[in-house]
DNA sequence: GTCTATAAGGGGATAGAC
DNA sequence: GTCTATCCCCTTATAGAC
């Protein structure tokens, strides 16, 4: 359809750039905002693309928010391809927590780009974009039980959850307590108990 | 001011106990539905009060979403009111994990109720309601801390960010997922942690 | 104190010119 | 493909009758 490239010799490659940056906008713009105070015309401002034109790449609002979670799965298997290529799985975890405190001051402003929207797509009845929206969570959690279950640990789902579960809650208090500290202290409690995590010796819980 | 009871002999007590219904039903409905998809309209119908009377109780919606957060304080200082009639403070924290595992399905369907307000509240600019949202969460943390300083454990902060975080992530995937089982057997590994977490030894993180 | 009618503003979406 | 003008609905908030 409206694809990037390849398509008309006489459109050029505009229109898939519009779309993508209509798709990065949206993405940025709706973690600061939230979807609900996030307009047209803003995620239009963002993008540098006249506003009544956004309607010609995105039918609905709705489209738009989808588009926005396609970016943020894009970004994290960005991620994971990078830390594929660590040969510890052990290490390849450590590395998912460093990039989470990385992200430490975004996450006291806005929160976790992916949580927050999940949160917000929940309350809101129609389209089925929550449903979405825990597809997005889904990978990470997947992705995570994979390293867990090559390190031999038993449970490797329950500790996923954990491992992500921590790393959202942490992200909403830094968030609430708007204190980017609280992502470098978990986090640093995060990275020892990935340490402690012996395949002989079952610890049940999250630390 | 319009206080519930105690003001005038002929208004009766009706005006406090349709401000008490007022502040009940906007905790229920934005919990459900949201802040912003939630108008003055839903909540005077949740509350049984004629639309148009709401004003004279709450001037502005921002009012009436701060008495939401007051309700939940009271609900919060409720449950830890009852708790502190445990004699161990292990106990108490056990307790507090025993509600929030009691409250599974609700999690499940709609999220923490104070979490996902914060959420929500920290995209909303003005009127510095996201502050307010942190400090309902900043009771249920320096609570947590008091009890495990009781226990003589180090970094009591530390640990109370652990344990509220873990909570709040496992609300949020057991919401985002429509899962209740998170909330089951993520509360069993919180358990176990708190039995494992000793005085002596200083475990780490989260878990 | 209680309730109705309505003003005022904003935002999603469309029609159609270029 | 691109952009403007505009329709229409929804929501907050107020004015003022009872």
């Amino acid at each position: 359809m409206t694809d990037s490239k390849g398509s008309g010799a006489g459109s050029r490659a505009t229109a898939g750039s519009k779309r993508q940056r209509l798709m990065t906008a949206t993405a940025q713009v709706v973690h600061r905002q939230g979807v609900e105070r996030t307009t047209i015309a803003d995620i239009a401002r963002a993008a540098d693309v006249p506003v009544g034109n956004v309607y010609y790449y995105f039918k609905t609002k709705d489209e738009l928010v989808a588009a926005a979670l396609t970016e943020h799965a894009r970004q994290l298997s960005t991620l994971t391809d990078r830390l594929d290529a660590l040969p510890d799985p052990r290490d390849r975890l450590k590395g998912l927590v460093a990039a989470w405190v990385g992200q430490r001051d975004v996450a006291a402003r806005y929160g976790c780009p992916t949580g927050t929207l999940a949160v917000e797509l929940d309350k809101r009845a129609e389209g089925g974009l929550d449903v979405e929206a825990g597809k997005v969570i889904r990978l990470l959690l997947d992705w995570v039980e994979r390293q867990f279950g090559a390190l031999g640990l038993p449970d490797p789902a329950g500790l996923a959850l954990t491992l992500v579960g921590a790393y959202q809650g942490m992200s909403l208090l830094s968030n609430a307590l708007r204190d980017p500290g609280v992502m470098t202290s978990q986090g640093d409690r995060l990275l020892a108990w990935l340490d402690s995590l012996d395949a002989a010796s079952a610890v049940s819980h999250p630390g």
